[in-house]
RNA sequence: GCAGGGGUGGUCGAGUGGUUAAUGGCACCGGGCUGUAAACCCGGCGGGCUAACGCCCUACGUAGGUUCGAAUCCUACCCCCUGCACCA
């Protein structure tokens, strides 16, 4: 690949690169020394449950590494040892050694699904912050201002508003910043929240007399709820180590334009062959229930397997198009009685309280057996040995055995 | 410590003595439609009891109080936020 290529490759789905003639400079450096980019990410320490919001900057780390670079996922745990109340979101958790390391475990399996091992290096910040102490960390805050920490968005928006700012959250780009110095990183990758961090790193380098790294800046991935980032709190996540099954059915809920911005951020495809499915779509040449099928197993494939996705896909079919119920049936026994419907909903936890269950069967969300029962004081005799099939909305079948 | 602001259901956010289990948005759940768990439309959304009309309980930071009646008024307490304090 030429430089330009190679730009052209990177680029793909940034948002921003800062700057890029210093990409291609230090791309043109690369080839002529043979040697590789140094390439950082990094990871707070406390959400070890990737997702695909995650996967976006990590799937352009696999790009770098794809194109000889070596790669380095920098685990932030000594911000972790401290525990983190940034932002408006919940305080982050205090975390112990073992914790991290687990965690840090987790994360290895989890990034190993896009990353190659063999060139992955893994990193703490710790590493270096312990060694560091107090004093040299104060050496390093003097080579900032405050005003060029509350440069910030956020934290401006804190300031107008009044609402708090503890001070260790000014200290914390300053931190990520050094790790770039620590690490002599040649490009840093984040979305577009870490934006404002990954330019202190660029700052400290200079300041610590480094070349200054090169931000690559990735968007911020919408959830299954088209609106707001992916993130594990909303819910609106999907997470890698699902199971096919909840993929799937994941991915087949998100809207369907949102489904474009899916393919352009989770899949390899050219700018140019989404597109041109997009036109497909747009003139009725495909079904767009058919592109997001194709869209929910290409990522299932990445996590798992073909075969998982075309099970997933059968699966999905047989209980949505042919409303049948799925081949495995998660079975329970309650003790043989009789039984008054809503009673049972609760016991089996398909519903949390007998007025749920009562709602959900005036509603018609209830079937035994493939019946629907609407009579709220449906009564029934189990014996034992004796089962019986509870669906309960479109999705969500037990198999009741009395014992 | 002082001054000011605030603590309401999963969440955001109304309500400042009386049909208020508490407007509304979001999330969520059910149904309909569809080649989708898309879009759209309809319904629901604290809990218990009843065949049903309905009845009862719990809930607006905590604990008391005033009142026929309080999320709304009073008292005390707890918690959160902003500012003040030094330089003067």
């Amino acid at each position: 690949m030429t430089i330009e290529e190679q730009l052209e490759f990177l680029r793909k789905g940034t948002v921003e690169i800062i700057r890029e003639e210093d990409l291609r400079a230090k791309l043109e450096k690369s080839a002529r020394t043979g040697r590789s980019l140094r390439v950082k990410l990094g990871a707070d320490p406390t959400a070890p449950d990737i997702h695909l919001g995650h996967t976006v900057v990590i799937r352009k780390l696999r790009a770098f590494q794809e194109l000889g670079h070596t790669v380095i996922f920098l685990i932030g745990d000594f911000t972790g040892l401290i525990g983190d109340p940034s932002g408006k979101s919940a305080t982050r958790p205090q975390l112990t050694r073992e914790e991290i390391a687990a965690n840090a475990e987790t994360y290895k399996t989890q990034i190993f699904k896009l990353l190659d091992p063999e060139k992955t290096v893994i990193d703490f910040n710790s590493r270096w912050m312990d060694a560091l102490g107090s004093d040299g960390f104060i050496r390093l805050a003097s080579h900032t201002t405050v005003r060029q920490i509350l440069e910030r968005d956020d934290f401006q928006k804190r300031m107008t508003e009044e609402k708090p700012i503890a001070l260790h959250e000014l200290l914390y780009p300053l931190v990520q910043g050094y790790d770039s110095v620590a690490l002599e990183a040649d490009v840093e990758l984040g979305g577009t929240d870490q934006k404002f961090n990954l330019l202190v790193g660029r700052n400290l380098q200079r300041e610590y007399e480094q070349e200054a790294q090169v931000c690559v800046i990735m968007p911020l991935l919408e959830g299954t709820d088209g609106v707001h980032k992916m993130s594990k709190s909303l819910g609106n996540y999907i997470g890698i180590d699902e199971p096919p099954q909840e993929m799937f059915g994941k991915v087949m809920s998100i809207s369907d334009s949102l489904m474009w911005r899916y393919y352009e951020l989770l899949t390899d495809l050219r700018a140019d062959e989404i597109s041109s499915m997009q036109s497909e779509a747009e003139t009725g040449a495909r079904n767009p229930r058919d592109l997001k099928v194709e869209l929910a197993k290409r990522i299932i494939t990445d996590f798992h397997s073909a075969e998982a996705a075309e099970e997933a896909e059968s699966e999905f079919n047989r209980i949505f198009k042919q409303k049948q119920t799925p081949d495995e049936v998660e079975e329970r026994s309650v003790s043989s009685a009789s039984w008054k419907l809503p009673r049972l909903l609760v016991e089996t936890s398909l519903a949390s309280s007998v007025a749920e269950a009562r709602r959900l069967i005036e509603q018609g969300g209830v079937r035994l057996d493939g019946e629907r029962v609407t009579d709220v004081n449906h009564e029934f005799d189990l014996s034992a040995g004796q089962a019986i099939l509870i669906q309960v909305g479109k999705r969500r079948f037990l198999r009741v055995k009395g014992i």
